[in-house]
Formats: structure tokens, sequence, C-alpha cells
DNA sequence: TATGCTAGTATCCGATGGCGACTAGATAGC
DNA sequence: GCTATCTAGTCGCCATCGGATACTAGCATA
């Protein structure tokens, strides 16, 4: 095997205004695509948005979520300027979360997907029932 | 540790119309949303919107996304009836994937979700900085 | 004969996610 | 006083997931 040889393929350096690109591996954009694509952040975005909620609120409202998960991706919306925290000293303490007007308009582009979900969940479950008929016996 | 008593909560059926909801872990809107809050289902549907497209042309296209992802992702996406899948003997077999018309109508779901990466990175970014900067320092 | 093309599958291994136990500080009950 | 309970998490263990690499099959080319 000689060695592989990285040919250079931009001759001249990326135009200035270079559009974000969700296909090129490492583009930022993958990276938020990478978090939008996130089933529990989809639903804390989509709960926090109807107002803001405590922490075990949220663990309570949403269905199957593990207390690490909800911790670690309400860690990183807020990271992400989607959510914002907000401890109050009572006893025990109590941790508000709220959307924050940039998670507000990840929510507007978000919400479609829920609705789409419940929309069309019939015709995808029709779907996979003929696909998997179709492995079993002759297509 | 006595037996735990299942208590039926649900005197009478479930009303015939009952909504989908999301955020019931057993719903299969979840599920749904499960696979639509997919990186590679998202690039691949975005770009099969865009017309019909060869297996390792997809490769091609998605930056950074392996045989074994691409070829799985296809399969759901095709049992969900989102892509359709064409078998052309040539020499060598050509696979051609196109979208469905239900695709197309998650499709329309979903590009908001590019759109809304592509414009709001600069102000994620600038908030993951900020973020990380009160990390170290006091806050 | 060896290599490349096509569209995958098989296998190995590190990363990710889920589960349950545990933390802290104050309060309620025995 | 001692234990249980509430809050919002963290920690460790383990199963599954995702990625990299190697391999398949049939034909064309060097």
């Amino acid at each position: 095997m000689g060695e592989p040889r990285i040919i250079e393929l931009a001759p001249r350096p990326l135009p200035k205004d270079l559009t974000p690109n969700v296909f090129m591996a490492e583009c930022p954009t993958r990276r938020v695509l990478d978090r939008v694509a996130d089933k529990w952040a989809v639903l804390i975005l989509i709960l926090l948005a109807d107002g803001t909620k405590r922490f075990n609120v949220l663990k309570r409202m949403i269905g199957g979520v593990s207390q690490k998960m909800l911790s670690q991706t309400l860690k990183s919306l807020e990271r992400d300027g989607l959510v914002s925290r907000r401890v109050i000293p009572t006893v025990p303490v109590t941790v508000e979360y709220s959307i924050t007007p940039l998670g507000r308009t990840l929510h507007a582009a978000v919400d479609p997907l829920r609705i789409w979900a419940e929309t069309h969940i019939a015709a995808v479950e029709a779907s996979q029932t003929r696909y998997d008929r179709g492995m079993d016996q002759d297509g």
C-alpha cells in the first residue's frame, strides 16, 4: 500500500461569505443539526415553549426520559442559549427552566415536526406493515 | 416485598379519537419523532427532495456518513414509506433512491430545521462561548 | 492475474444512553 | 435524636448504538 496522496482540490481560499452547509461534516451547522435532531431536546423545547417549568415537572411530563438525559440535555440547551436556568433558593432548592427568545425561534421550526408525527402516524404505520409483510413473503 | 398491585386507572376504554401525544413514551408518534429526530434521516430527506439519487452519490454528498448508517437509515426510511428504492439491473447493479409523496410532506416540515441551523449558527456559537467562559471564571 | 466499480453486509470496538444508587441540606414525623 | 422525604442533580455499570475497516458478488479493464 503506497501512502495515499492528499490532493488539494481548492486552489483558491474559500470565499469570505461562505454559506453554512449542513452537508459538510465539519460545518458548525452540522453540530447544530445534531443538537436539534435530538428527541429529548425537541420534547423539552416544545414543553418549555408553553411555559417555565421545574426539573421534576419536565421529568414527569416527558415519558421515559432518564434523569441523566434530562439534565444533560437541559445543560446543552442552556449552553446553546435555547433555554435559561434560574435557581430559586427555596428549600429544597428548586430550579426553573424557561425558553429563551432564540429558543422560541427554534421551537417555531421544530413544532411542525410534532404536528407531522401526529398527523402522519397512520400512514407511516401502514407502510411499515406493508414493508414487513413484503419481507416474509415474496414482494 | 409484597407483590405490586396493578391498579386499573382507566375504568372506561380510551376514547376512540384519542389524540396522539408525543410526550407518552409508548405513543407511536414518539417512535416517529425518534426517526425524524435523526441527523442522517434529515440530511437524506433534504437531498432526495431535490431529486432521485444513487447510494454512492448520497454517500459522497453527505460528509462523514458511514456506509452502515447510510444503508441502515435508507432502509428504515423505506420501511416508513418516506423514500422508495429501485434496483436497476445494470452492471454493476445500481440502486436509485427517491422521495415519496409522504416523504415530501415530511421534508416540508424538516427543511425549516436546516434553515434555522444555517441562520442561527452565529447566535448559538456566541452563546456557547459565553457559557464556557462563565464556567471557568465566576458567572 | 490483480484491481476497480457497484451496493451493500459482517465484525470489532469505542461512544452513547438508560438504570439504579447516591449526594446535599432542611424539614416532617416518631 | 434518628430516620424519611423532598429537591436537583451526579456517578458507575452495562447494553445498545454508531463508526471504521474488511469483505461479498459479478463484470470490465490493465
